[in-house]
DNA sequence: ATATAAATAGGAATCATTCCTGATTATATT
DNA sequence: AATATAATCAGGAATGATTCCTATTTATAT
C-alpha cells in the first residue's frame, strides 16, 4: 500500500477525535488541511484503514459511524443527541461465558447502553 | 390510531418471524397478503409500531432491521451471512453496575457477540 | 348514509454510500 | 535526475435505502 498525504490525515483525525464521527465530518475536517479532498477518497480511506484493522466501523441510526480506538471496549449512546462515548465495562467477559449461544463462535462482543448524556437530561435542546 | 389491515400484517409477520428482517423482507411477506400493498406503507407503519413500543429497529450493516422481540435481550450476529439470533446472557445486569460512565441515565443495554454461525464455521458459501 | 380525518398506493425526492474514469503522484528502477 | 508504472486521486454519476408528497381510498363516529 502506497503513502498518501489524504490517508495519512483521515487516520491522524480519526486517532485524534473521541466523537465516534460520521464520513462527512472527517470529510470536513480533511477539507481544512487538503481543501481539494473529494468525498469518495475519504471513504475509501476509511475503507482501507478498516480493511487494516487501524480502525473501525459501525453503522447507527442509518449511517456508518468511525471509531479510531481499536482496542476492546464499550459504548453510552444517548438517544437524544446521539453522543457515543466510551466505557469500560468491568468484569464482563468472563461472567458473559454463562448464556451464549450454543455452536456458535464468539469473536468480538459489544456492550451497548442507551439512555441520556449529561447535558439532555437537564436540557430539551439538542447540544450535538 | 385507526385500524388498518396493513399495520396488522406487517405487525403479524414482525412477531411470526425471528429473523430480524429489514423493511424490504417484510414488504415481500406483506405482499404475498396484500399484493397491493406499497413499500412507503410498510415503511411508515414499522415506525408507527416502534413508536407504539410494540417492534424495535437497529441499523446494521448499512440498513434498518426490525425486531418484534421487545423484551430485554442480546444479540449474536454471524459476520459472515449476518444471521442475528436471540440470547438472553445471564447474570448481566447484575454485574454490569460495575464500569458504568458517570451521570448518564441508562434505560437500555444490548449485548452483541459477533463472530461465525453454525452454518458459517462449517461452509464457505453464504446461507443466509 | 354521510362526513371527516386517517391511511393508502404510487412515485418523486433525498441522502449516504459506492462506483467510474481520466488525471495525478509515490515509488522503484535506471 | 529522468522514466516507467501502478496506486491513488478528484469529481461526478449511479445506486440503494429511506422519506416525502399527493390524490384517492377507507375506517369509524355521528
Ligand atoms: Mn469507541
Ligand atoms: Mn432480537
Ligand atoms: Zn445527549
Ligand atoms: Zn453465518
Amino acid at each position: 500500500m502506497r503513502y498518501s498525504e489524504q490517508r495519512e490525515t483521515v487516520f491522524q483525525i480519526l486517532k485524534e477525535t473521541q466523537s465516534h464521527p460520521s464520513a462527512d465530518w472527517v470529510y470536513d475536517k480533511v477539507k481544512s488541511i487538503l481543501p481539494l479532498v473529494s468525498l469518495g477518497t475519504v471513504y475509501r480511506n476509511l475503507g482501507e484503514l478498516e480493511d487494516l484493522g487501524v480502525i473501525k466501523s459501525f453503522s447507527m441510526k442509518g449511517a456508518i459511524r468511525y471509531d479510531g480506538n481499536v482496542a476492546d471496549h464499550s459504548h453510552f449512546i444517548c438517544r437524544k443527541c446521539n453522543l457515543m462515548m466510551d466505557f469500560q465495562p468491568k468484569d464482563i467477559s468472563t461472567s458473559l461465558h454463562n448464556g451464549l449461544p450454543k455452536n456458535f463462535i464468539a469473536e468480538s462482543m459489544e456492550i451497548q447502553i442507551s439512555g441520556l448524556c449529561d447535558n439532555c437530561k437537564t436540557h430539551s435542546k439538542k447540544r450535538n
